[in-house]
DNA sequence: GTCGTGACGGTTGAA
DNA sequence: TATTCAACCGTCACG
């Protein structure tokens, strides 16, 4: 079912193909992105294109906001919270204060900076830890009848509180009334969260190619998986890339998988779609008109990484333009970007 | 006509 | 190994 889906794609409301449920190619995404920087409105971009306009707008505005082209990572669950050393720190405040409640147990990782906000458990996994990883220690089998103090209290919040505590926690998961001045984990807004992220500097690092011409020439190009793409973004490009000061890449948490390595051809960053189908379709002089001047870091090999270095937009030269609008009528004509100067 | 947004049906992959 | 769940996707329709 699913190949057959990749096989043939949907063909939405403008004739473009699509596979529900799966990203528009990054060819496809990289294009929007490119003409939305030449000033051409969105809704133009969606009919060269054949993309809704719905989904222009998105990915532009996803391209503003995170600086990168790519989409985010598809399936797959957050990293764990519970690890060994947050469940030793919950053993031990059990162990230390059998009544505790999982609240307050959530407040103390954060207070005691064993967790901060992005990565503290929810008070419902804590109570999932203390029911199934430390409950012989203080919360014992609700059917013993034995260590009953410990087992009221572990009880006695499963109860009274399953799970949230809406009325006593403040929006930052501090404990209502905790003593003020209790470190509550600041200073780790740009750790962003813990899953990993395509602009990680593994996956930079992994970028073989650019572009996968399979996956611009027609519905095979929805083939490779996601976990395959790496990063195309806003590195290729000259727009404005931090916010707030804030290299926006480097808090992106978009793709979790690294990418095999290689080499990085060209500035515009790479799309690995899948390893044993990279090209450089994009690689060479194609990127040049995306973000003229604008080159990898040679230190870390990243187009992105250091943000500083980017570039205001240029206007393309007029052969540049007349290029990229014969690369654009091939974007869905299964002839896209065989070349382009 | 353009654009932002939410619902929807779908895919994906860790747990 | 199969299922569940929560992330993401693009399209579509609406305002």
């Amino acid at each position: 079912m699913q190949l057959l889906e990749q096989t043939y794609g949907e063909v939405n409301q403008l004739g473009g193909v699509f596979v529900n449920g799966r990203p528009l190619p990054n060819a496809i995404r990289l294009r929007i992105v490119e003409l939305a920087q030449l000033g051409i409105r969105p809704c133009d971009i969606s009919r060269q294109l054949r993309v809704s306009h719905g989904c222009v707008s998105k990915i532009l505005a996803r391209y503003n906001e995170t600086g990168s082209i790519l989409p985010g990572a598809i399936g797959g669950s957050k990293p764990r919270v519970t690890t060994p050393n947050v469940v030793k720190n919950i053993r031990e405040y059990k162990q230390s204060d059998p009544g505790i409640f999982a609240w307050e147990i959530r407040d103390r990782l954060l207070a005691d900076g064993v967790c901060d906000k992005y990565n503290v458990p929810s008070v419902s996994s804590i109570s999932r830890i203390l029911r199934n990883k430390i409950g012989n220690l203080s919360q014992p089998n609700q059917y013993e009848t034995g260590k009953q103090a410990s087992a009221q209290a572990g009880l006695s919040y499963n109860h009274i509180y399953p799970y949230s505590y809406p009325n006593t926690m403040s929006p930052t998961g501090t404990k209502m009334g905790s003593p003020p001045g209790v470190p509550v984990t600041a200073g780790h807004m740009s750790i962003s969260r813990a899953w990993p992220s395509a602009h990680t500097v593994s996956n930079i690092l992994g970028i073989r190619a650019f572009m996968d011409p399979a996956a611009i020439a027609g519905t095979d190009g929805y083939g490779p998986k996601m976990e395959d793409w790496s990063s195309v973004n806003r590195a290729a490009f000259p727009a404005a890339h931090a916010v707030s000061g804030i290299d926006k890449s480097a808090i992106d948490p978009d793709i979790k998988y690294a990418q095999p390595s290689s080499t990085l051809s060209s500035y515009v960053s790479a799309c690995a779609y899948s390893p044993t189908n990279q090209y450089g379709v994009y690689s060479g002089p194609a990127g040049s008109y995306v973000a003229p001047g604008h080159h990898h870091c040679r230190d870390c090999l990243s187009s992105w990484c250091c943000a500083g270095d980017r570039k205001p937009p240029s206007p393309l030269s007029k052969q540049q333009q007349q290029q990229q609008h014969e690369d654009l009528n091939g974007v869905h004509g299964a002839s896209l970007l065989t070349s382009s100067s």
